[in-house]
DNA sequence: CTGGGGAAGTTTATGTCGTACACGAAGAGT
DNA sequence: ACTCTTCGTGTACGACATAAACTTCCCCAG
């Protein structure tokens, strides 16, 4: 049949051109990176990821990651790597915080996949301990043991990824049941609603889902690092 | 032709008796809570809830929970059916929510999996829902806006379930690679500490590791608990 | 210039999952 | 006794991660 066989007859010039080397560790987790964020974790596939690099196959992969939890690890260390990270604390312990915190929040926004991953693998990554060894050096020069420091920290990347967590996940129940049409989202939250009404001894809840009010997911953000910072503020010497 | 028979030799009591039917939400609910009490969310298949009911067949499960989310949420309710929850609060507000973040804190301690699985899915539950709204009438009494009560009910859930997803995951990591006893363990933390070492700009992230040091997890949830109580105590009216 | 070794990518195969579908058998209601 | 419904099974399919064996190419030592 046509010339462009494989099987029977190997002609050189039908052949598709031979692969150079052209995968490394870094276009890969640029790529699986890429495919996180437009498709979510679920999308994420060694499959989906080679296609994006190109005509690669997906074990082509396992050369350069070995694995895929290696390439999560890889991939939040490159994300953490996005986050501003000042070379000394600045003036004022709370701003440094705060900071860190909002830049964080921002890295997350863009890398929705980000809050997931975090809490599934260990924060081993050079990005990850240079940003928590920031956090440290600063509480650490407000008077903080190591020991404390390192509570504090936790609590403020509890609240950062926990907001991240939630807002990411909230978005994913939207886009896989197709509530991007204000329609479609208005009639889920009529059918909780109606649940919530039914039960009969949920006025607030039923209240709230008729009138959902209350601050934007950023001042959330912003309320709850708060409370955060206060608290560490009260506990330092 | 013979009755029982499936092959050549047509014996009755060869045969297994016929299954009756004994299989509802409930048991298949309960098996699926034990499976992943004790093998993890990584264990829980369908297949081993099956075999956790007797000699059942993977497919039987569906004509009761129509899919493996679907059973996630009945989980979920499930686990949150087991914290006590007052039928109206009580004469202190900090200690209604107190003692609700600790016995909720409590009931994941007992199912590690659910830190997991409420970020995954809506909380539309009875049981869950009914126990927001307790916090949601505790605030409210208060003087809060039903939308401030919902914005301070996140914050405390975000401690708590942020809380048991660190903690559990940390456990899963431990089961994980074997570092259940003490010579692994110890071994895996100076590899951190030599990679952190290595990096030479990391100081108090390697003292941390050569002496780990600080309060315990319980402490600290109750460190960062306070912290989200005195932030609400300060914006009540 | 050459040839050999190792690295990069592909093909093929394996085992595990969730779950759709069609079937058969076991009560319940008439 | 007959039918309708409800429950559980067997089989099958398509993803997926990844192991193993194979092929092709590059580079460097002689």
């Amino acid at each position: 049949m046509g010339e462009g066989e494989t099987t029977a007859f190997p002609l050189i010039w039908t052949q598709p051109p031979p692969r150079r080397r052209g995968l490394d560790r870094e276009k890969i987790v640029a790529a699986a990176i890429r495919v996180a964020d437009e498709a979510g974790l679920d999308g994420l596939t060694m499959k989906a990821v080679a296609a994006g690099l190109g005509p690669y196959s997906p074990m082509a992969l396992y050369r350069h990651v070995h694995s895929k939890e290696g390439l999560f690890d890889l991939m939040l260390d490159a994300a953490t790597a996005e986050i501003p990270l000042p070379g000394e604390p600045g003036g004022d312990w709370r701003d440094d915080l705060r900071t860190l915190a909002l830049e964080t929040r921002r890295m997350t926004a863009r890398h929705p996949w980000f809050a997931v991953l975090v809490h599934a693998r260990p924060p081993a990554g050079p990005h990850m301990m240079r940003r928590l060894e920031f956090m440290l050096t600063v509480l650490v020069r407000q008077g903080a043991t190591v020991g404390e420091a390192m509570t504090y920290a936790a609590l403020i990347d509890r609240h950062v990824f926990g907001s991240a967590l939630q807002e990411s996940e909230e978005a994913r129940q939207e886009r896989r049941h197709g509530l991007d049409d204000d329609a479609r989202l208005y009639a889920a939250i009529a059918a909780l609603r109606e649940l919530a009404a039914a039960d009969g001894r949920l006025p607030h809840l039923t209240e709230w889902l008729t009138h959902p009010a209350g601050p934007t997911p950023e001042e959330r953000f912003a309320i709850g690092l708060d409370f955060v910072l206060d608290g560490i503020a009260g506990r330092l010497p």
